[in-house]
DNA sequence: CCTGAAACCTGTCTGC
DNA sequence: TGCAGACAGGTTTCAG
């Protein structure tokens, strides 16, 4: 499920009401239940809990694929979900869901609950959001990140160009769904190696992955399989998951290959691949 | 620097 | 119905 679209619906909801709920900042820590230890990397599971009874929330932002939930001066409280899950808020009384690996009673009776199916999630908190976020590269909004900037990058890089926008270190947020859908509609095949890529290209790549995660945002995300549910992205797919139809451009059908160990759908017409 | 393999997990779906 | 195998939105670590 997460990727920045999902990540970014999720932070919206908690700060400003969503998805069934209203915001929870300004709500105050009543107790906390930890039910898989190994979720908490940072402090201890026990020392974790208790410098989060009685925080209070202040704010909640995303950054890459992390969500950050801000307690004043108790610290920053930073969640991954990887490759599945959810952080829900429950009306009082209501049961948590199956797979919670902790929860946080609000003194107002409702739940915060991080459902996590397949245990790959992690969180953590801090002091200083750097800690975990350090390493990330810029945001695919931020306007410092010009098209001229991103050639620039891409130049550096002689690696497949997939894998790289998959590398959060390069760029933050996309994972496999929304770097397929981007490249398809940046008529770049996944394979090429990064630098071979003209200026032109680098452009047209960066507004058609600003344009594919502002509509994935827009719908709330994508929901596939039981992981989540809510967003509705994944009913504008162009190439994802669909391969053997049509592409909706061409009609050539959409190829299934792999490409840095990732199933890849591409269009093997608009989408030709190419060498320097 | 770049690539590929494996590991971390649970659940769903497909085919025999 | 049962069961084996493939597959899944991510990241890290290691070998070459």
């Amino acid at each position: 499920m997460p990727e920045l679209p999902e990540v970014e619906t999720i932070a919206r909801a908690l700060r400003d009401g969503g998805r069934g709920q209203p915001s929870i900042v300004g709500a105050r820590v009543a107790a906390v239940e930890v039910r898989w230890q190994p979720v908490i990397v940072t402090p201890s599971p026990a020392a974790w809990a208790a410098h989060l009874i009685d925080a209070v929330l202040t704010d909640v932002w995303r950054r890459g694929k992390y969500l950050v939930l801000e307690w004043g001066k108790t610290g920053y409280l930073i969640v991954h979900l990887r490759m599945s899950g959810d952080l829900v808020v429950l009306p009082p009384g209501q049961p948590v869901p199956k797979h919670t690996r902790w929860l946080l009673r609000f003194a107002d009776g409702r739940v915060l609950a991080f459902d996590n199916p397949r245990k790959f999630g992690r969180t953590w908190l801090v002091a200083d959001p750097a800690e975990v976020l350090g390493h990330l590269g810029p945001e695919p909004f931020d306007p410092a990140l010009t098209p001229a900037r991103f050639f620039a990058r891409l130049q550096q890089r002689r690696g497949q160009i997939k894998p790289l926008l998959m590398n959060q270190r390069f760029l933050a947020g996309l994972g496999n769904i929304y770097t397929d859908e981007a490249l398809h509609r940046a008529q770049i095949h996944p394979r090429t190696a990064a630098n071979c890529l003209s200026a032109e290209q680098a452009q047209r790549l960066l507004a058609a992955i600003r344009a594919v995660l502002r509509e994935g945002i827009a719908a709330n995300g994508a929901s596939i399989d039981w992981m989540y549910r809510g967003g509705t992205f994944q009913n504008t797919f162009r190439v994802y998951h669909r391969q053997g139809e049509p592409c909706y451009t061409c009609y050539t059908p959409v190829e299934r290959i792999q490409v840095g160990q990732r199933s890849t759908f591409f269009c093997p017409r608009c989408q030709p691949f190419q060498t320097c």
